[in-house]
RNA sequence: GCGGCUGUAGCUCAGUGGUAGAGCACUCGGUUGUGGUCCGAGUUGUCGUGGGUUCGAUCCCCAUCAGCCGCCCCA
């Protein structure tokens, strides 16, 4: 070594996330509050590998995501054993691949929940991450798969979201649609290009109704079918109200009943129905919580029916924060059976970044300790741990000081990490323990055995 | 992948063609067993990287990389 040392200046790689411990706490009670929910509807939790072969990735036509593969950096000139393996870019995938193989061993409906990194090889922007973490639930079952699911899972989310620390200020909707409406109504129409028009449709809310006009137009879309597009498209309503909007709109475009082939004025109806079906069972859910929104297609195609994605109701740019639907046949690739799924997937990492960057976490606590003890000087420390032990073995979490240094110094080490208790054991045999609450910087004698925070004291401190 | 903007201490940013500063943060101190405030002292930089112009560049030019924003796409 030189006496010169080279320093790498360090810094993590844009669009990978990391947190202090303070903002990893909030995290953890994320996932804790996630988990509760989830397994309190029945889910249970697997995890697959974070790697997948990369025939398994792109079975059902994601070609053009931007997928990270693996490779080592000792692999000879020729050697491309490795060039098959990726990153998984979502969890839907891997769960096609993983019920095919586990068939047998899975009783169905399948329902289960997975909290797990994801990675896409995109531009990283606010909100839009390069490694991100997903929580997904999905119910597979074999041939068919009760509707009820479809309903189920805003519902679920809903629960989720609204009890999510930091979340209590925010304004969110859940959008509902299914796409055969759109593509049966496509069809009826005899539009053939029926991706770009989607794909159109799905942004009619950030272009606005002209811009989405010329791009149809520009499609080559007459004026009728152009209308009748826009306007079926620009249904939004609460669940209640939904049946009626759709039932009118059919009324008065007589155009369904007339053109197109038997099959699509099928899939209209049939989209229609599933639509009513799904809404119906929300109704129990809060004003604006969930709508239904005509414009949301979703650009995956492997959604064949309904379709959810949710935003911020002030900010609808920033993206959806929750999205997912239903899929009749995403492990074909892998078995020879029916498979027919229903999933939604919360963006944990673009949820909670936006709430970490408006300041919505509470962020004092830099560490899981509830009390600080104190080590008054070295010929206390068997006292000190044993009293600490004690407390611990009676629920709290408590750090010992590390050396017999100012009491100054250790209070302010609580202080700054924000531990809300200080533990004074006695400095000399026969005093008392002594408590102090940080916050209201009340401190009293106590007994380990059955010291408890006072509750204003405890609201303080947690608050 | 395409377009625009930016790159100076750990962080937020000043600054000048003659080899750099502020605030915050951090460390220590303001004596005996008590934090947050205040006061004092101190530490910290290949001025993103490589090349060019120049007697001389952190400042001008070119390239490159990285970051941010928008597009595409999406959680």
């Amino acid at each position: 070594m030189s006496k010169e040392k080279k320093i790498y200046k360090p810094k993590s790689v844009s669009g990978f996330p990391e947190w202090l411990p303070e903002v990893r706490r909030v995290e953890q009670q994320w996932f804790d509050h996630i988990r509760r929910v989830f397994e309190s509807y029945g889910f249970c939790s697997i995890e697959t590998p974070s790697i997948e072969e990369l025939d398994v990735l792109r079975a059902k036509g994601e070609v053009d995501k931007e997928i990270y593969v693996l490779e080592r950096l000792h692999k000879e000139e020729d050697d491309d054993s490795d060039a098959r393996l990726a990153l998984h870019f979502d969890q839907t995938v891997p769960l096609a691949r993983y019920v095919a193989q586990h068939f047998n061993d899975l009783i169905f409906p399948f329902k289960r929940y997975q909290m797990q990194r994801v990675w896409r090889g995109e531009r990283p922007q606010a909100g839009r991450f390069r490694e991100f973490y997903q929580c997904d639930i999905d119910v597979i079952n074999v041939d068919a798969l009760p509707l009820h699911f479809d309903a189920e899972m805003p519902a679920i989310i809903w629960e989720v979201l609204n009890d999510l620390p930091g979340m209590e200020g925010e304004n969110i909707q859940l959008r509902v649609s299914n796409r055969k409406i759109l593509i049966g109504m496509c069809e009826c129409l005899g539009i053939t290009n029926i991706v770009e028009v989607t794909r159109i449709i799905d942004k009619l809310e950030k272009i606005g109704e002209q811009d989405a006009y010329a791009d149809l137009l520009e499609l080559g879309l007459n004026d009728e079918q152009l209308a009748l597009i826009i306007e079926i498209s620009s249904i939004k309503s609460s669940p209640s109200e939904i049946s009626g909007l759709l039932r009118d709109f059919i009324a008065r475009n007589d155009v369904i009943a007339r053109s197109g082939s038997d099959e699509a004025i099928q899939t209209f109806n049939g989209g229609v129905a599933e639509l009513e079906t799904v809404m119906d069972q929300l109704k129990h859910l809060p004003e604006d919580a969930v709508i239904a929104d005509l414009s949301i297609v979703r650009g995956l195609d492997y959604y064949t029916g309904t379709v959810y994605e949710t935003v911020f109701t002030d900010d609808p740019g920033y993206g959806s924060i929750c999205s997912g639907g239903r899929y009749d046949d995403l492990a074909g690739s892998y078995i020879n059976k029916a498979l027919p799924g229903v999933g939604i997937s919360i963006g944990f990492s673009r949820l909670f970044d936006r709430l970490r960057q408006k300041g919505a976490f509470d962020v004092t606590r830099k560490s899981a300790a509830d009390i600080l003890m104190v080590l008054p000087n070295e010929e206390q420390r068997a006292a000190a741990a044993e009293t600490a032990r004690t407390l611990r073995e009676r629920g709290y979490n408590v750090e010992l000081y590390h050396a017999a240094q100012k009491i100054k110094k250790q209070m302010s080490y609580a202080e700054r990490k924000g531990i809300p208790y200080v533990w004074f054991p006695p400095f000399e045999a026969g005093q008392d323990h002594e408590v102090k609450c940080m916050e209201t910087g009340g401190q009293t004698k106590a007994d380990p055995q059955n010291w408890e925070p006072r509750k204003e004291e405890r609201d303080a401190a947690v608050a």
